[in-house]
DNA sequence: CTGAAAGCGCTAACAG
DNA sequence: CTGTTAGCGCTTTCAG
């Protein structure tokens, strides 16, 4: 059933019937007419059709590594409560952290003229700036401070910060580290960044057999608290980067008879179930990820109403949320 | 750029353009030609226009309850996986478990003439019914049984089954039962049956007081758990319908000094992440969520290349992974 | 192998 | 307030 289709059913112009579904003019009479026709036979105008015309799409592509993951899934649920309530469908690409991907995606979303992009990033090569620069879709990225761009990201560099200070206060003495790939600017060096920090305004400078890098894993973190361990340098705390990292690095601890708190103080950053739930729950930094992503999607709504206003980029606080992981020394 | 441009600036005919996007009969000299424009201008034809021509979007729409949670999340990413192979594009609508947004949805989608949709569903109302009758969209729901649709879900009645043997063999006398709501058939009614008739087939009958309906929180199942406490009936032996309530009911039995597995032998379904970490590691039948989200894509994707062959629906089969909540008594 | 031309279903001037 | 009309960018006969 096309409009026109439907006008004669309708016994309207087409005319009238467009006007019906964007709100033109109308009489009452045929607004009645169109109203009970849609209701017997179900027409509803096809949305490409009236893209061609009006080079709106009412989609938004949304590009982000993966969906599974606590953090993930958080943000994309944010975006889509604002987003949803304005009428707008997402478009999902999964890109398996692969830039490649991710560009043809851009790509993708361009072709199908999507009216604006949300853009969960973590690393930025070479290929992704290019793209970046190029873009002439209204985009918004999360988790990330790029400059020049709308940005949504949270303040990791505080959170490290702050949780390193704990772990200082509660009397650690010899503090480790397990972070992630600096070419992460949010999750890698700023968090890597405030620990460091954190240790020099007290007077003490990293340990860098201490210092090791991780993948987002659990096992990963497993791996690298063994690493520590097996070496014989026996820190008495350890910040993970993220606390999948650091639920592994407990396990790894629970199975060589390292206790949590008493031998090791653990914090990490993100809060997520794992953390509340395991064996020794764990200290952690709170991220909004759910308000990251209303916040990006809103952001883009004003972007896409041309809005100066509300617009440019967004640093979120944390929380520190302090469980037994971190229980003082007595 | 539009095609009419594109082509005066690589020299051709509209319809050769067409055809070098479309794989048309095409002169070498054509085809370099146009590959060298595309190369320079970086044009792509538009999507939406396309699609008015030939009713494809290469869109395919899934409909699902809430985004995170585990579960949810490894199916989206398997769909992912499969209808990105094929160039398909994913369009999410995260419903809250409103069947009135499902509805709205469906509508959505039509509108937008998706190819296709995949439904993760868990509770059917006449809304629904209604809808799913009169749909003309190629369709597969995930997760449930759906007379006359084509479905992917998994053997529920044979996990809770077997994990209530497990139960039993390891000495379980009186046990209990955390599920859902028996609305929905897969998570709610099946388990609860896979229990009831394990039970009967060991020539014992359930409990009613034994038996609690629960959301599929893990504050539900601590609350649940807490009355089962209160109530003075202790059981030695629990079976959730999810990991989630179990583990909920774990921390209840924690802060009642009820322990695990000594006092009380726990099992669950569903084995995600929280399992494995929590306190006492869970004993949970494993569900191929990955795997049905790859396994329903495909069977659209057969659906829309009208492959009579492999439709119809597939039952995806559980294992059981034993943990420490079912250790042996002694 | 190629190009001209006829729409796909809709919206937005424009002239009433 | 209303109908007519000219495209939006593309694919696909059809006749070379």
């Amino acid at each position: 059933m096309n409009i026109t289709e439907f006008a004669r059913i309708a016994g309207v112009s087409k005319a009238a019937v467009s006007r019906f579904f964007n709100d033109g003019y109308l009489s009452d009479e045929k607004y009645a007419r169109i109203a009970r026709a849609v209701e017997e036979t179900g027409y509803a105008p096809s949305a490409q059709a009236q893209t061609l015309r009006t080079r709106r799409t009412r989609q938004v592509g949304v590009i982000l590594p993966k969906l599974s993951g606590e953090s993930t899934a958080r943000v994309v649920e944010g975006i889509s409560r604002v987003l949803d309530a304005q009428g707008y469908l997402l478009l999902l690409a999964n890109t398996y952290n692969d830039p490649q991907r991710e560009v043809r995606y851009l790509e993708l979303f361009r072709e199908n003229h999507v009216d604006g992009i949300i853009f969960l990033a973590s690393i930025f090569t070479p290929a992704h700036e290019e793209v970046l620069q190029n873009i002439r879709i209204p985009l918004v990225i999360v988790g990330q401070e790029y400059p020049g761009a709308h940005c949504v990201y949270h303040d990791d560099y505080g959170a490290a910060y702050a949780l390193t200070e704990l772990l200082l206060a509660r009397g650690c003495r010899r503090p480790a580290y397990i972070g992630v790939t600096i070419e992460d600017r949010a999750a890698g060096q700023a968090r890597r960044e405030g620990f460091v920090r954190a240790l020099a305004a007290h007077d003490l400078s990293p340990n860098p057999n201490l210092m090791r890098v991780s993948k987002f894993r659990m096992d990963a973190g497993y791996a690298q608290m063994q690493l520590l361990l097996e070496k014989g340098l026996r820190p008495d705390g350890l910040l993970c980067a993220t606390d999948n990292i650091a639920i592994g690095a407990m396990q790894c601890c629970r199975e060589h008879g390292v206790r949590i708190p008493e031998d090791l103080l653990l914090a990490a950053i993100g809060d997520n179930d794992l953390g509340r739930v395991c064996a020794t729950p764990l200290t952690s930094a709170h991220l909004h990820y759910h308000t990251s992503g209303e916040q990006a999607a809103s952001t883009l709504l004003h972007l896409l109403h041309k809005d100066k206003g509300a617009t440019g980029s967004t640093e979120l606080p944390f929380e520190i949320i302090e469980r037994t992981s971190t229980a003082p020394k007595n």
